[in-house]
RNA sequence: GGCCCGAUGGCGGAGUGGUUACGUAGAGGACUGCAAAUCCUCGCACGCCGGUUCGAUUCCGGCUCGGGCCUCCA
């Protein structure tokens, strides 16, 4: 664990040696859902990423502050930076209060976060609390880089320094953001990067959600959000910024610009901003309008164990394209039956911790897991070394409680609960079955009986009957019998 | 129109200037009344065309195809 750890900064493009802005601590800011409504699988990717990162932080010794923000101001529908917000469209449609709204797919989204494994943050920073300091941040960047419009408070990007650098805008303000864009703009705005700082609510009408600010009553701007509740809990500079590509080309770069007014400097924030690629679908890209959306409940009612999901994630390194299927997501669920399968082996034999030695082989396994970690979190490449001491013919020999102490240790970066995980917890009922587990072991009860008189036509016509209702039966495994997926 | 990214075996997905992970699927074997599960063993790939090089999947250029972003999005 004496490696170095190296994260690819968004900011450069290039691999950086992580060093904390206060020594010994690691500060991490990752922005969150909008809770207008279930996240998908997708969006969950983000934060088992983010996870990661926080684990192999607290795993390389540093104090870790993470904050995750939960955005319960709706952000906008329509093209310009005005018009109805998707919260109180939400709101609206189902005939519920805003607040009841957010609230509902909160409490999702965490049990999403849950399912997964995933670390409670020291703090979820919930928009709508942050309000007073978003109008002192917004007051204290207005007179220098804001102008005023009908609709809002908008922000001046010309006003800092290499505006858009994280997008890599080619020309800053005279590039395709700056001429030729498809977007329609709001009328008035200085330059069409310009955002909006404070939403003005149309006159004569009234939002659920709406405050009383210098510039009339309305809501903040979301990315005003982040660079207060970022800022606010972990102070700028702070260590790391996470969030999702698709933030790179917008709204980071206008988190950046704010920082920068607000800390009257040329600094973003962060010092390394990561974000991670997409979850892909063949069938296009994921999206929350198009049907039958993808949520991790849909996984788990199919009979998909969540940790299969993120085992499915860690197989591929974040920042690259992760092609989602039923068949990936199958192969994911038996790649973690097989590993806690050899545990329970190693579990059997294993004896008492008799000394701390730690063999050659087994050091070398972890220097290895370390390093590809240590390699812009390189999970892929980290769960190799991780099986080798699962299940490596050549590691037989070693002492099994030092190698379940082993898996342990890696598995606190991994998450995927290997120790406390068994085999009959991976097995969970589709939604779709038509029969119990009462009901399975009650066949299969009458089934031995068959079996133990020799009887193998009513036997074999037992086990036809659960294939039937979509179970295996498995005469030589201790489980018995298993769903068919 | 602008910017960016990718192309690896059936699928997923690492990585490398020369011996190319790993998972899953598949094949063979063990086990089993049979099957399944499990275990053992084994195939199978680096988009196309040039260039650099003793040697390129890996570096460079071009091409083709695919994707993302430019509007809310993880």
């Amino acid at each position: 664990m004496t490696s170095p750890l190296r994260l690819f900064n968004s900011l450069t493009r290039k691999l950086e040696t992580f060093t904390p802005v206060h020594p010994g601590e690691a500060r991490v800011y990752s922005c969150g859902p909008t809770v207008y409504n279930y996240p998908h699988i997708g969006n969950m990717r983000a934060y088992v990423f983010a996870d990661v990162l926080g684990r192999t932080l607290s795993w390389k010794g540093y104090k870790l502050t993470h904050v995750i923000n939960i955005t319960d101001v709706g952000h906008l529908t329509d093209d310009a930076d005005a018009g109805e917000d998707k919260l109180e469209r939400a709101a609206k449609e189902r005939a519920q209060s805003i607040w009841e709204i957010a609230e509902h797919y909160t409490e999702a989204y965490w049990a999403d976060i849950k399912a997964l494994n995933i670390r409670q943050p020291a703090q979820w920073t919930i928009a709508t609390k942050f309000v007073p300091q978003m109008l002192e941040f917004a007051q204290s960047i207005a007179g220098e880089h804001c102008y005023e419009l009908d609709s809002g408070l908008y922000f001046d990007v010309s006003t800092v320094a290499d505006y858009g650098r994280l997008a890599r805008m080619p020309d800053g303000l005279d590039g395709p953001l700056g001429g030729e864009s498809r977007i329609d703009s709001v009328d008035g705005k200085r330059h069409p990067a310009d955002f909006a700082i404070w939403r003005k609510t149309p006159p004569g009408e009234t939002r659920q959600m709406e405050w009383d600010s210098p510039w009339g009553r309305g809501a903040p701007g979301w990315h005003l959000e982040c660079s207060v509740m970022s800022g606010e809990v972990l102070g700028f500079p702070f260590d790391i910024h996470t969030g999702g590509i698709d933030h790179r080309e917008i709204h980071h770069p206008n988190e950046i610009a704010q920082n920068q007014a607000f800390c009257h400097s040329d600094a973003s924030g962060a010092n390394i901003w990561m974000h991670n690629n997409f979850l892909v679908e063949r069938s296009g890209k994921m999206s929350k309008s198009s049907g039958e959306f993808l949520r991790l409940q849909l996984l788990i009612d199919k009979g998909y164990h969540p940790l299969a999901y993120r085992l499915m994630c860690l197989q591929a390194h974040y920042r690259s394209e992760l092609e989602f299927s039923w068949e990936g997501l199958g192969a994911a669920l038996t790649r973690l039956k097989r590993m806690v399968m050899g545990l329970t082996k190693l579990k059997a034999h294993q004896g008492r911790a008799i000394q701390l030695s730690r063999d050659p082989r087994l050091s070398h396994q972890l220097d290895e897991f370390a390093a590809a970690i240590g390699d812009d979190l390189n999970t892929p490449r980290s769960l190799t070394h991780l099986e080798l001491v699962i299940e490596a013919k050549t590691l037989s020999e070693l002492p099994a409680w030092e190698r379940l102490s082993l898996i342990e240790t890696m598995d606190q970066v991994t998450g995927l609960n290997l120790l406390t995980l068994t085999r009959a917890d991976l097995r969970l009922r589709p939604k779709a079955a038509s029969v119990t587990e009462a009901d399975v072991e009650a066949a299969l009860a009458r089934r031995n009986e068959a079996r133990a008189a020799k009887d193998f036509a009513t036997s074999d016509a037992i086990r036809d009957e659960l294939a039937a209702h979509g179970v295996e039966v498995m005469d030589g495994d201790p489980l018995g019998w298993e769903w068919k997926l």
